[in-house]
Order: C-alpha cells, then structure tokens, then sequence
DNA sequence: GACAAATATGAATCGGTGTTCATTAAAATT
DNA sequence: AATTTTAATGAACACCGATTCATATTTGTC
C-alpha cells in the first residue's frame, strides 16, 4: 500500500511552514527585505536552505507572501474602521490616524513596506498594498460626497494623492535610524491630517486632537 | 619630455564623457534604470566596456550622474517658478503644475526618477531628488504664510505631503504602459492641484484651468 | 621615425546569492 | 524488519552582470 500523509505529519509541515514564515518576517522588521536572504532565514528557522525551497517555490515567493501577511495585517485594521460606525468625516480621520500612527510604531515594518528599495516582485506587492489604501480611502470619499460632507472630486486621484502624502511625509521621520518621532510624532500625525482633511475639502477640519491611539499591537 | 594632454585630447575625453552619458539618459528614458547596464551603454556610445570604466569608477557613480543631471533639470524648471513673479499662491499653483503636466509628458524618464525599483545608491539620489521638492514648496509656503495667504502650518511636513501626493496620484497613469494620460491628463492634473491647494489651506482655490502648459522640453 | 605616455579594448574573471540535487533521515505500509 | 515513499540536508552549482587587466592603439615629445 501506498504512503498515506499523517495528520501529525501534516501538522509539522504546517508548522514548519509557519516558522519559515516568521522567521523571514522577523528578519524584515529588522533589517527590512534586504536582510531576508535564503541562508538567514533558514538559520533563523532552523532548517537547511535546501528545506526552505520545499515549502516555496522561490525566495521572490516566500518574500511576497511574508509582504502579504503583514500588510493585509495593516488593512484589516483600516478597513474595520473604514466599515465601522460614525459619519464619513470621522471615519477617514480615524483612517488616517491609524494608519500614520501605526507607521510610526511598526517603523521598520511600516519602512520595508511602504519606503525601502525593493526589488520587481515586491514592488508589485507594494503598488497592490497602495492600491488596497487608495480604494479603502476612496469608499469613505464616495459616501463622504455622497452624503455632502465632502464637496464631489475625483475620488481615485483625492485617494491616491492621500495614500501618496502620508508616507512621504513619514519617511524621514520613518527611516530606520531616525528617533525623532518619538517625541514630535503626535504633531507630525496632526500635521499630516491637516492636510489631508483640508485636501478632500472637508469643511471643518477640526482634528479631534486627543483621540485615543489605536490599541492594537503592530 | 613628458607627455602633455592636448586641447584637443581634453576635447575628445569630454566628449566622449558627454557619450556616455547620453547613451546611458538615452536607455533610462526609455527603459528605466534597468536597461542601463554597463554592456548596453558602451554598446550605445560606441565604446569599451573598459572604456566606461576610464570614466566613471563605477556603474553606480554612472547612473547617479545621470540621475543628478536629469533631476536637476526639473528642479531648475520648477526653482525658476518659485523664484519668480507673482503671489506665493500663484507661484505654488503653477510650480505643482509644472511638475505634474511635466512628469506626465516625460513619462518614462519621470518614472525612473520617482518611481522605479532602483538599488540602494539610486534610492539615495532620489530621497535628495524629493527633499529638494520639499524644499522648493516649502520656500513657498513660508512665502504664503508670512504674507498671510495661507494659514499658518507645518511648512516641512505640508511640503512634504505635496511631494508625495504628486507622484503617487500619476504613478498608476505613469507607468510606462499606461495611455490613460494621453487624454485625461488635464483633469488629473487638476484634480490633483486641487487637492494640494486645498491641503495647504488655500482659501480661495479657483484654479487657472486655462494656465498655457509650460513648453521647455522634457 | 623612434620612444614614451596615455588611452582604449573586450574577453576573461569575479563575487554574491539564489537554487539544485545526490544523499541521508524519517515516516508509513506490509 | 523490510520496503517504499516522503521529507530534510547542505555543499556544490549556476547565474549574471559589474569589473578587471594584459594587450593594442593612439597621441605627444624629441
């Protein structure tokens, strides 16, 4: 008779999986994508290089999925927003807070993902993470126009343009290095806000300027 | 007697320099920093592989002279804007232009410049590249705001949305595939400039749909 | 024209990483 | 226990473009 796969068997390979994983994603919050290469991340596992390559096909694949988890981490979190309770307006600055000040928090991550030169393959994973923020803004600005708290555009472009400043205005302050965040990073938030709320046309942009930072862990 | 470097041997070095950085403009315009292997640029200006080597200490050194050329370009146009006539909130207004109608008529190479995957040395030039953006809004800004045409701000952090916003919003329709523009680029041009503007707090953004696009050559 | 110095050449080399694969170990079936 | 199938190993390999360097050519002096 045949060999038949064991479910205790199953379970390693899942876990082995998991550890490769992890191991890729630790090496990335540290060192950024630069620091992934096959040899480390085996080390890292515990595993030879050659395992490696019977959970993915290649290293382009591994790294993609690894950008995958976190960043649809980071969505999640703005889509439950975006989807939540309270009036368009309230609902983009909570969007918007959230994804600057969990930038600031996951600097590293937040820079592999969104700054840090990158090769082919994950700077397509990156214009889809982009694209994912613009349509997440962009819903909010559709309902915001359509319920006159925002004067009609474009909302694509307005979204882009959103999706664009914020992380731009983050880098400096975001590069690996850089500490000055820790003190100024409520106003560089607010300032940014400012923009952006200004930008889509919102009438009063009072920024609530002491809501709560989001609770969930980067 | 010693050897003595003539006029007219200075004159041929320096144009055979000027050689090879055209060659190498040549094939980032039109396929990106990519296409600019060291092979491809001697084979496009006529000479040596080793030849390139007597006049660049490195592919790298090569590819960041010509990005400094190319962005330097740009960055004279829109310093000129700046400099020039005119309120500060009219010389933002046409300094965002500028740049967006520009990037979008030299769509390639102002995807090199912005956009593209481009290695660590590169990466750096543009982090330059985008800070002297910032810069040049900033000046303006300031400008704005101590004449009272714009409401006091953050003037680093706001530039910096601006110069992220720009190239965000084209880079879909910048890509080099990408048609799109051919047609609709006015509107995008302006709903972008809307967005900025109004992001800085300008009160008043009646925008000069009609400004004459700026004519010096991409 | 002869000699020396500078310049150009391009095939061969090098370096760094991702990937392979012959071999070994482990697990499942009879 | 023997046999077969799957899983893991890691040293060797492959790749690919940047870089080198021994050689040839051109230029400058006498």
């Amino acid at each position: 008779m045949a060999y038949r796969r064991t479910d205790s068997v199953a379970a390693r390979l899942a876990d082995t999986r998991r550890h490769i994983l992890n191991a890729a994603r630790e090496l990335v919050a540290d060192g950024g994508f630069a620091a992934a290469q096959m040899t480390e991340v085996a080390k890292k596992a515990g595993v030879a290089t050659g395992t490696l390559y019977r959970y993915f096909p290649s290293k382009e694949e591994l790294c993609r999925q690894v950008f995958r988890e976190v960043s649809a981490r980071e969505m999640n979190v703005l889509v439950t927003i975006a989807q939540g309770e309270g009036s368009a307006a309230e609902r983009l600055e909570s969007v918007l807070r959230t994804f600057a000040s969990r930038a600031i928090r996951g600097r590293r991550l937040a820079f592999a993902l969104l700054a840090e030169p990158v090769d082919l393959g994950l700077a397509e994973e990156r214009a889809r993470f982009r694209r994912t923020h613009g349509e997440i803004f962009a819903t909010i600005l559709e309902e915001g126009i359509t319920s006159g708290e925002f004067p009609s555009r474009d909302v694509r472009i307005t979204a882009a343009c959103i999706a664009g400043a914020i992380p731009t205005a983050l880098i400096g302050p975001l590069a690996p290095e850089s500490h000055e965040l820790d003190e100024k990073s409520d106003k560089v938030v607010d300032e940014i806000m400012q923009f952006c709320l200004a930008g889509v046309g919102l009438l009063q942009p009072r920024i609530k300027m002491k809501t709560a930072e989001p609770r969930i862990r980067a």
